[in-house]
DNA sequence: ATGGTAGACAATCTA
């Protein structure tokens, strides 16, 4: 079983791109963010001529959320308790074959002590929150943009980004928490020191120098931790044509 | 405190 995560920032913009690669590596399961379109524009037709069911949860302009599988979803919920009605789109949970996949785009939270910062905190806490109706003995996967690099080796240069948005302290401490409450990092099991990014800033050539953060994550309760046999970053595509800032992550289960 | 780029959308906002 495959599993993937992808900030393709633009389903519209990324499309050629994602069907490729749909069809290259054929995951079971993939979870997108950062869609950018509501669930109308979605381009299902041309998602699903590729076998894949497709579940959305988009908004205008900004954030949403989509599954695509191979195998029928049950969509299980589209906001966390607390949410506001008609707030932004943020969080997919589906169930597909027994296996409960909960898709999160997490604020960035723009700058320590901004109005954005504390929101992301929020979101954190409530989706902590949200994961005490689910049980960490079962096979449980999260997965998406976190928008937090968790430890130095997540980071190219720790010392500059120290006390930075994505890798300051009540964010690591947030994303620990969920950690805690039962979830393996599935690429850090397998990979426990490389440094590995999912993220490189658009800006000033960040890929081409390494300046890359490791943000996207697979995390997987243990019964399907202990079950994850490979995950990879597919650097390749950051590369070439109107890439998306994000690299997608795979993990293949057992 | 700013710049650098990308996307949505039409002057900024978000990342």
């Amino acid at each position: 079983m495959k599993i993937a995560t992808w900030n393709v920032n633009s389903i519209r913009v990324r499309l050629p791109r994602l069907l490729s690669w749909l069809e290259r590596h054929r995951p079971d399961i993939v979870c997108l963010q950062e869609i950018k379109v509501v669930d109308k524009d979605f381009p299902k037709a041309e998602i699903e001529a590729l076998g894949y069911n497709c579940l959305t949860n988009g908004q205008k302009t900004y954030n949403g959320v989509a599954i695509l599988s191979l195998h029928q979803p049950i969509n299980m919920a589209t906001s966390l308790p607390g949410d506001p009605t008609e707030g932004e789109k943020r969080l997919l949970v589906a169930t597909i074959d027994d296996l409960t996949v909960i898709n999160v785009y997490v604020p960035n939270g723009s700058e320590l002590g901004s109005s954005k910062y504390e929101y992301k905190l929020n979101w954190y806490s409530r989706l902590r929150t949200f994961l005490d109706s689910f049980d960490p003995a079962k096979e449980l996967l999260i997965c998406g943009d976190f928008n937090v690099a968790p430890h130095e080796r997540d980071v190219w240069n720790p010392v500059q980004w120290e006390g930075q948005v994505l890798f300051s302290q009540p964010e690591k401490d947030a994303f620990e928490q969920l950690i805690s409450w039962g979830f393996e990092d599935t690429l850090r099991k397998l990979h426990p020191e490389e440094k590995i990014y999912t993220w490189w800033d658009y800006r000033a050539g960040a890929f081409h120098r390494g300046w890359g953060l490791r943000i996207d994550h697979i995390l997987a309760t243990p019964p399907l931790a202990n079950r994850c046999r490979e995950v990879y970053v597919d650097r390749e595509e950051r590369k070439g044509e109107k890439p998306s800032d994000h690299a997608p992550v795979i993990a293949v289960f057992e």
